[in-house]
DNA sequence: GAGCAACTGAGACTGAGTGTCAATATGTCC
DNA sequence: GGACATATTGACACTCAGTCTCAGTTGCTC
């Protein structure tokens, strides 16, 4: 996973992306996204509209991925890393509340892409998508601890979009909340009350 | 919300609202969304381009209010209906056991909205939307149950997104399965699971 | 360095979505 | 019923996103 590794070849395929997507995240963070035209994120780039377009899909999808480079990769990673006696929900819980401090780090991008996603609806789009990847890849994650049942791992991606609900919900009062609250501390608190909300109607 | 109700001027852009929306539905059943063209909802419609764009924001919009229409409020309305004295996940799920009937009769459109979705990420975009608006639409209707704490309503999002999920995913389910296999059956399963599943984590 | 495959750039093209202006239809007031 | 204000509609021109083709370049292999 290391930017220089592999040949020259892909070496600079990825430095291309890279690049782009992190034009693309500057400029929307100067102007909005509405005012930044494709053009504007190829010269930044020092590409062309062509290549641009061989990348990705869309504006948006260019700005997603640079503000989100690389972090559904550690989230399953850490996922992984659990120890294998966890059941599956605690063991969700668990790989968020210690990647907080990611999140407390990356407040910036988290915070940008929530305003742009309220500003433009494509952007919107296709945050969500990336969202159902996230609940799929964590569902996959899940394999060892939920084995295939008679349902086909529907129970894993149960348990994964729970989770993802509460997690999307804590961030987001986070951010509202201001620099001053903890990211761990609203996890928490959104997994006990998604506990105590089900069962509560025992 | 009686379709003849108002001015004869609310009527007709009532009327030109549901036309042009049926055309897009019809006419993307037929072909799929990326050969339907706006001047072809247009024409069936028989409105202009100009008309349509003041209707809607776009092409998919269009589609996705028409595969839709009114399944929100019905949902909203039913759930304000249960009985006071069942908490929120409850009421939740029996809101949508309840429902199960709906489910059943639009299955066809249900099943065309799925396919375009996979097929368009515009659509999917829209869809996603839409889902976040079910989503604080239902955890407002919760507000008796669930009066503001501490946390300024988390709580009652937090519940609707949840259930949203399992019925999500139920639905999803429900679909693969083929016509003979029934909504209710997998919303109860789904609901029944997300309980263990938390629980479980004890 | 010769040959091959992958990458890039230029430019033409389709179609979505916006903005303006004029024409028509509706509601209201007299 | 006639006059005026307002809302809806259509025609048209425009910008920009995204697709496609073709030619030129760069990196890889032998």
């Amino acid at each position: 996973m290391d930017a220089d590794s592999g040949s020259l070849r892909r070496r600079k395929k990825r430095r291309t992306f890279t690049t782009a997507s992190r034009a693309a995240v500057e400029l929307v963070a100067e102007r909005g996204i509405q005012a930044v035209k494709v053009d504007d994120i190829c010269e930044r780039a020092g590409i062309s509209r062509s290549t641009f377009f061989r990348y990705f899909d869309s504006k948006e999808s260019c700005f997603v991925a640079g503000v989100n480079q690389g972090r559904l990769d550690a989230v399953v990673a850490a996922l992984k890393a659990r120890p294998a006696s966890e059941d599956a929900f605690t063991a969700l819980c668990g790989t968020f509340l210690s990647l907080s401090g990611d999140w407390r780090r990356q407040r910036g991008f988290l915070h940008l892409e929530a305003r742009i996603r309220a500003e433009d609806p494509a952007v919107q789009a296709h945050a969500s998508a990336q969202y159902l990847a996230w609940e799929n890849a964590l569902a996959d994650a899940l394999h060892p601890r939920l084995p295939d049942g008679a349902d086909g791992g529907f129970a894993r991606r149960l348990v994964a979009g729970i989770v993802l609900c509460a997690v999307r919900l804590a961030t987001e009062q986070w951010l509202k909340d201001g620099v001053g609250s903890s990211p761990e501390e609203k996890f928490a608190h959104a997994f006990a009350e998604a506990r105590a909300l089900l069962v509560g109607g025992g």
